[in-house]
Parts: C-alpha cells; structure tokens; sequence
DNA sequence: CAGCGTGTGTACGGTATCGAACATACGCGA
DNA sequence: TCGCGTATGTTCGATACCGTACACACGCTG
C-alpha cells in the first residue's frame, strides 16, 4: 500500500560500487513485509534475497518442543538470506518479519549470477555456513537446554573432529568452553560415568557409549552434524 | 616434532577441486598446534589462515570480566581465519588450541589472492561477517547475562534497525526472540519504565533514555555495533 | 457504551545453576 | 617411594529464572 521507498535506503545497496549498482536497481523488486510474514522455513530453498529498507526481520530457531529462540536480527544495514550466496541454499532457522514495513528482493539466480565467477569461493563459503549453523544452534542451547545435554553435545561435537573415542581435556576446560563452572561439568560427567557412556581420569576422557551420549543430548548437537554432512560432503568436488 | 599429516586430512583441501589443489598445494606450510596455542586474538590482524589436520580449535569469546564461552570448534573438517576472506581481517573472538595437534597454513596475502576476481563479493561477506558477531554475541549473551541486560540489548539492537524512538513489539513477542518467559520480561520492562528509560503501552514501546539503555545492558550490545559500523562503513563504496 | 479479546501485572513453589569453601586423590617428578 | 601439584568430588546457601495460575485493564468493535 505505502509507496516504495528508496532502495539505497538499504545500507547494503547503498554501499554497492556504482558499476554493481547499475546492473542490479533494474531488477530488484519492491516487497511489502507486513508483520508476523515469513520469508523462509527451516529447510526450505529459498527464492529471493530480501534487503528490508525500514522493516526489521528476526531469524529464528523454533525447537521441537516449540520453544524458540532469535539467532540474529536484520533491519535496513542488511540482507535476508545468505545462505543462497553462501552455498547452502537454506538453513535450519526461520526468518520473521518481526516489525512491519518494506523492502527490496532478487531472485536468487539473480544473486548466484554475480557469484558465478569464483568457483573457489563455494566451498569456503558452505564451510562458512556450516560455521554459522553451528554459532546459532550454540546460541539457542545456551538459552534452552540443561548443563547435561550441553555437555554430551560438546563431547559429541570434539569427538567428530577427532579420530579415536579418547579426548584429552580436563573438566576444567570443559567448563571455561560452556562457559559453566567447573563443579557443574563434575557433576554432569559423573552422571555419564555412572551411566556407563564414557570413563575418565585426570584428563583422560574415554567414551564408552556414544550412542548413549547421542540418546542424552538435545537436538543441537543433530542440527549441527546435518548442516556439516549435508554442505561438506567427503568427497572431493568434481 | 611428529611428521607433518598428509595435508587433504584436512577435508576442505580434500574437497578442493584439482586445479585449486595443485595451486594451493605447494603453498601450504606444515604448523604445530600445541595445547593451548592461541591462533588469534580478537581484534588482531591474521596473518593466516589454518587447516587443522588432527587438532581441535575452539573459537572463544572471553569477556571483559574473564569469564567466558566458546562460540564454535573448528577440526579438520575446517579453518580458523574466515575473518580474512570475509573481509574483515579480524575479529572479537580468540582461536586457542584445545586439542593439540597437527596442521597447515596458507598466508593472508595467499588466501586473498583467491578472492581478487570477485568484486561484489567482498561486500556480501563482510555483511556476513558482522551478521556472525551477532550470532556469536547472542551466544555468549545467553550463557552469562541477565534478563535484564538481554532486554535492554534487544531494545538497542532493535532499534538501531528502525527510524525513531519507538518499536511497535508485544512484550509476548519479546519473549519469544529472547527465548525466555512473558512475565520475566514483564518485569523487566517494569523496572526500565519506573527507572524513566522507557514508556509503553499494549505493543508500543518509547524509549525516553538511550544512554540509559546503553548503561544497563551488557558489553555484548557494543561489540556487535562496533562490528557493524567497522564493517560496514555508511558510506557506498568506490 | 457494553462487552470481549488481548496485553500486562502479580504471586507461588520448584529447580538449575551459581559462588565459595573445602575434602580427597591420582600420578608425575625428584 | 615420597611428596606436591593438579584434577576431581562434595557441600552449603543464594538467586535467577521457570511453570502455572489468575487478576486486572486498556481499547477496539459492535
């Protein structure tokens, strides 16, 4: 309803060099974003980028059990929808816009155009994604879930990048990495000796059971492997 | 000490596509990671970037008062040093060795060698950059801070996002960004408008005391504008 | 202007984690 | 083999937040 505004109202265009600026302000297109819209679903692919110009969108991580918790906010300084440039083509999050307004959008083969030049850059860029997924599901489980579940998915997550079932860590450490206390890690690792999952000593931390530790952590420690297999698969590119 | 891995443990440079491979591969340098070794400190230029082979790296932010949580761990399923693709030369966060180990490493002027084709690229990343500093930020805000302070950040955030003074936001919908109760920011909100920093009234929300704000909350609020505003000046590019 | 829905205030016990202080015990090095 | 340093275990009260339940009250709509 309300006119479009400026697009170089985003700082993002704004700062785009007058030769990139040329190509693109033929093809952006105004989008009204009224309150409450959702721009993407976890896991689905996305069509365009979004450049609010005075609308302010939330991404969001939804849990199973429904609880949620904002991973990052995107106003008039940025753009929705990275992971169409990053590679990744989706992400586990939602984007909501949380206060009504309007905004630009390019189709995202419009965006993957201007990346078609650097084919080395993908790789360093689905890495960077799989990073970021890792940060905000770091986030959220900072927010929602206990002390126990924390430390399995930490256990998990130093175990994938090693080879082996031994990690050589005290908890002392442990707790400095959760940012917990150490008699919080005590604890929690008791449990998971007593459970029989893992043994350990002065150090020396041996899983026993990693099954078991999967069965105890929260869903994070899952999102952040899937996000890590699905954008760096094993194999060499072609 | 040890021999020096075979450098495609690493499963980026195994994905690496063979001509890429055969440019990087005499490049890189072999690198000891003992325990402890700090990778970088916030704010400091690298100088590298670095290729884990069989050690483990924790992305940690430590905050003013020493406490602090770790953002992400990086192994061989990746590097440490984004920031110098992204753009942004450095970061907030420190990289310390948690697991010692093996690696490689590829000078700053190497790696952005790369990236030289891609012009309109450097822009998107470095937005990327500081949309990741938030995301770390909300991390380490989550784990220490109180409700108290993550409302008013949310309130600064938010508002650094719009024109005005006043966001038109439930406090309900507060909570679900903050990922914590009604009430609790209720009660918050209540103490920021008995102190005159804030006025609302069913979804509107005036702020009276930006300074006064900006002296409740944590540090996480300026570290994310500061790397917002660092990264990406106001002003378009040349 | 009456009524209802939505947004806000308040109160309760329950619990996870904190902060601090101290007890034990393994294992390396002299 | 003896000690000492570092790693782990245990306890205590304090507190911030949770879950639940319910009361109030503004302002839109009929």
């Amino acid at each position: 309803m309300a006119l479009a505004p400026d697009p170089r109202t985003n700082q993002l265009l704004a700062a785009l060099p007058e030769a990139e600026w040329g190509r693109w302000q033929p093809l952006l297109e105004p989008f009204d974003m009224p309150l409450g819209h959702v721009l993407y679903e976890p896991g689905s692919t996305l069509s365009h980028v979004y450049f609010p110009s005075n609308a302010i969108v939330s991404l969001l991580y939804v849990m199973e059990n429904g609880a949620s918790a904002e991973i990052a906010v995107v106003g008039n300084e940025g753009l929705v929808g990275i992971s169409l440039f990053m590679g990744g083509e989706s992400t586990p999050s939602r984007a909501v816009v949380q206060s009504a307004g309007q905004g630009f959008r390019l189709t995202s083969e419009l965006i993957k155009e201007e990346f078609k030049r650097a084919p080395v850059l993908h790789l360093l860029l689905r890495y960077t994604q799989a990073l970021i997924t890792q940060m905000a599901q770091t986030a959220v489980c900072n927010r929602h879930h206990s002390l126990d579940q924390q430390l399995c998915r930490w256990l998990l997550l130093s175990l994938d990048r090693l080879q082996g079932d031994e990690l050589v860590m005290t908890q002392e450490l442990i707790a400095n990495m959760l940012g917990v206390r150490r008699e919080g890690v005590t604890e929690g690792a008791l449990k998971l000796q007593e459970a029989g999952l893992i043994r350990y000593s002065r150090g020396h931390i041996k899983v026993l059971d990693r099954p078991g530790l999967e069965a105890r952590t929260c869903e994070c420690y899952a999102v952040v492997k899937r996000e890590y297999d699905r954008l760096l698969p094993s194999k060499p590119a072609v």
